[in-house]
DNA sequence: TAGATTGTTAATCGATTAACAATC
DNA sequence: TAGATTGTTAATCGATTAACAATC
């Protein structure tokens, strides 16, 4: 999490892959691992592992490759998931719940400490030890936890006075669910989390595997 | 849907963004919008809106800018949310849970026709009106079904055994949101769904955001 | 007509790939 | 030593940005 700054979102893309990848092989006691095999898998160029990996600050190994377990070490601290940050989640509909019960942020670097909802059949409930607050409660929780940042999963139409409360309360990174478009001054970090484009993606994957059948 | 074919991930992201922000301009009554207009509240360069709107195949007018309602039409068009493709859901825990009940695929080209799971509380139940079958059911529902794609959302342990079962009764195309690597032939269409890579980037921004402010 | 904004052509920048020398 | 694979330096490619002419 050092000299991140401007790396760009294909190289992190790319390097969760290799750490998905990577563990795999740690499973399976693999000890070193080249750049080609890597490659091959994940069907890319290796130089570009090779290039990814010299990024990342990783060192090889003529003749052998990388030392896996190396590798998942360097990959951690250069994806930031060795620092926790603190996040609450805005609106526990079923999104919301499902974030909120999702154990494995805390690898990602991120620990869900509240929910908040105005719900009455969902205030009040624990999902896990997590608990879920009234809304109208944000001030004091968040006074007390000093959350980083939060996940929004409301309703479109009460997203955009949401993030202004959660402004005003002083949390400037927001993880925004919600297909919509949010106004926010400049100091503010929103992360627009759309899963529409990747539906694009994967049907134009499918077109283009296709087309290449045909020839 | 036409032009596609090896369209860039990042104009698909930008080309989502400026559909939300549109739609809130169309909402607002907005008629025309010029390109620097668009780009200001979007924090990126108006001649790259411009590019963009090209390639899409968009014409403006002069001193005009773009029609907002011809803008949206064009848009929907291009990211293929106007034609309706099928998919099943593969595991229907909370966040399999989630994506069932999640009523917007359908504007954006999806339509989930069935849910799959193992848990005899889960398996029967309806989640609006698409029933849940026990994963045993499968090869008889995709006969009758026919769905394109597949949404992985199982347990890590299972998800390459399933994925295969998949490709077995030739449901080649997969979104898969469980962080892990899958091994598939090249005929395969897998989008890998990884959530971890946003918190990073977003973290990144809070940062670049902190540094800046400080000078 | 003058001014604003598009659309096109050219320049720049960054990311990917290639070539090859260094090293185990 | 010979061979494989890394790491470095250079070449290519694609995406972004700039400059400016066309047009309403």
């Amino acid at each position: 999490m050092d000299n991140i700054g401007r790396i760009s979102d294909r190289i992190l893309e790319r390097t969760t892959s290799y750490y998905h990848f990577l563990r795999k092989m740690s499973i399976e006691d693999v000890d070193y691992i080249p750049s080609n095999l890597i490659a091959e898998k994940l069907n890319i160029k290796p130089i570009q592992v090779r290039k990814d990996l010299e990024t990342i600050g990783v060192i090889g190994k003529p003749k052998m490759g990388y030392r896996v377990n190396n590798l998942l070490k360097i990959i951690k601290d250069f994806l930031g998931w060795n620092s926790i940050n603190k996040a609450i989640i805005i609106g526990c509909g079923n999104l919301g719940q499902s974030l909120l019960s999702y154990r494995d942020f805390k690898k990602y670097g991120l620990e869900i400490v509240a929910g908040f909802d105005i719900n009455p059949e969902v205030v009040g409930n624990k999902n896990g030890n997590i608990n879920i607050y009234h809304f109208s409660e944000i001030k004091n929780v968040i006074t007390d936890k000093e959350p980083l940042l939060a996940i929004l999963t409301v309703p479109e139409e009460v997203a955009q006075e949401v993030t202004e409360k959660l402004i005003q309360l002083n949390v400037t990174v927001i993880w925004n669910f919600v297909p919509v478009f949010l106004r926010v001054p400049k100091c503010v970090a929103v992360q627009q989390q759309d899963l529409a484009p990747f539906i694009t993606t994967l049907l134009d994957k499918y077109e283009q595997i296709h087309k290449a059948e045909k020839k």
